[in-house]
DNA sequence: CTCGTACACCGTACGTCGTACGCTGTACTA
DNA sequence: TAGTACAGCGTACGACGTACGGTGTACGAG
């Protein structure tokens, strides 16, 4: 019945696994991982919901290629630094990445199985431990801590309301510290006012407890 | 209609917020956060769908009641004993839990305002580390830093199809190996063959990590 | 030039979801 | 005895993922 008149457009407007996922990760970007479904994302592409299932197998493969999209955006370490600037690079990148895209972390949980980026990715991370000197075993420890902390601690970050200094000292006055009694959580209190005192920006915090860890890491390259 | 045989049964099948929101951990600790509906929680209570919103105001709210739950469950750093075992003890324990209710982790990325029971965690913890000498900015420093390992590592390991290094093992050989070419990825084959060697355990991974973000954190403790 | 086949895409339909709304029966107070 | 409050329910609505069976266009073979 519809398009008569629509010719050549195939090439340009028609569709393709690539558009499909990016325009997922558009529009969970946009709308949070709730607001992302069938309908809306085809509606998205200008096109009707049935017709995504030409190119991807249900809903789920479609979160898994939007996690591996992400993968593919963070930063591998460099080659030509030492290990310690490598690494910092990477964890930097990937906390970028992970808070441009929060949804991607609570998917992570869910999604057992790597896709090609994340492997590359490992691989990399790990090719840059083994190369520094840290043992095998060592390495998955180093691997371990590492993820851990960059993905944990972007999991605080998103769920953290404020983004700036301003803005934290802004939620505490009118949001925290009314609901903290005193008594009760006096240092909790006293965490709150020295926060705002000194104009605690949250952003900066990465990098304090990356370099702890790195630093930390350093003497185990040569060890069993 | 209904009901009419029925009479004092009231104060033991009568429902409550609290046995709700019990129910509801355990509906979805049975079949993860997906498989929890508010009409099969209800008909897992004996109940009507509708008849949950006289004690949650939206779902909503209750998933924030259930996140809250498990920080109930998780222990509060003991005060006899030194801060690292304190802590050792906390994170030990927070891991425990995390990893009986990997819902949860998926959950606090959404959840922006903490409930009680997270507000008193947060309490005793920074309760801990003060009184070990760590500056205020210190102990927010160490508080960031020790939660994203624990958060991290438990989304990681929620990821994981395994449990046990027999199961690892099994897996390595059926399917990760052969979706690794050796020439693309040297590194991962390494360590997946050295792992399975090693009869490598991830359970026992959570401490080394700890332990090394412990002692990196102990020289902090009277610095400003 | 026709026709068959393949492909890209779509409309409809089903079962499930969260929840707004308004009704019932019971329990208690006046 | 009447009135009120409350616990719980039934129905209904719009949105979801997706199974299924179309329909138009492109293209190679006859």
């Amino acid at each position: 019945m519809p398009a008569k008149e629509q010719r050549q457009v195939a090439s340009d407007r028609g569709l393709s696994k690539q558009r499909v996922v990016v325009e997922a990760v558009r529009l969970a970007d946009r709308e949070g991982v709730d607001g992302l479904s069938m309908r809306r994302l085809a509606g998205a592409l200008g096109a009707g919901a049935m017709s995504l299932y030409h190119y991807v197998a249900s809903k789920e493969e479609l979160l898994d290629a939007m996690v591996d999209v992400v993968f593919e955006e963070i930063e591998l370490p460099p080659e030509e630094t030492d290990w310690q600037s490598a690494m910092r690079r990477r964890a930097v990148s990937a906390r970028q990445v992970l808070a441009r895209h929060p949804w991607a972390i609570s998917l992570l949980e869910s999604r057992t199985s790597p896709g090609p980026a994340n492997l590359r990715h490992h691989e990399a991370v790990t090719a840059c431990l083994r190369r520094a000197g840290f043992p095998v075993l060592m390495a998955t420890h180093a691997n371990w801590l590492l993820d851990s902390y960059v993905y944990g601690f972007a999991l605080q970050e998103a769920s953290l309301p404020f983004d700036t200094a301003d803005e934290l000292a802004a939620m505490a006055e009118d949001v925290y510290l009314p609901q903290l009694p005193a008594d009760e959580f006096p240092y909790l209190n006293e965490s709150a006012a020295a926060l705002v005192a000194a104009g605690y920006d949250p952003a900066e915090e990465f990098i304090f407890g990356l370099d702890l860890v790195l630093a930390a890491l350093e003497p185990l390259r040569a060890s069993a």
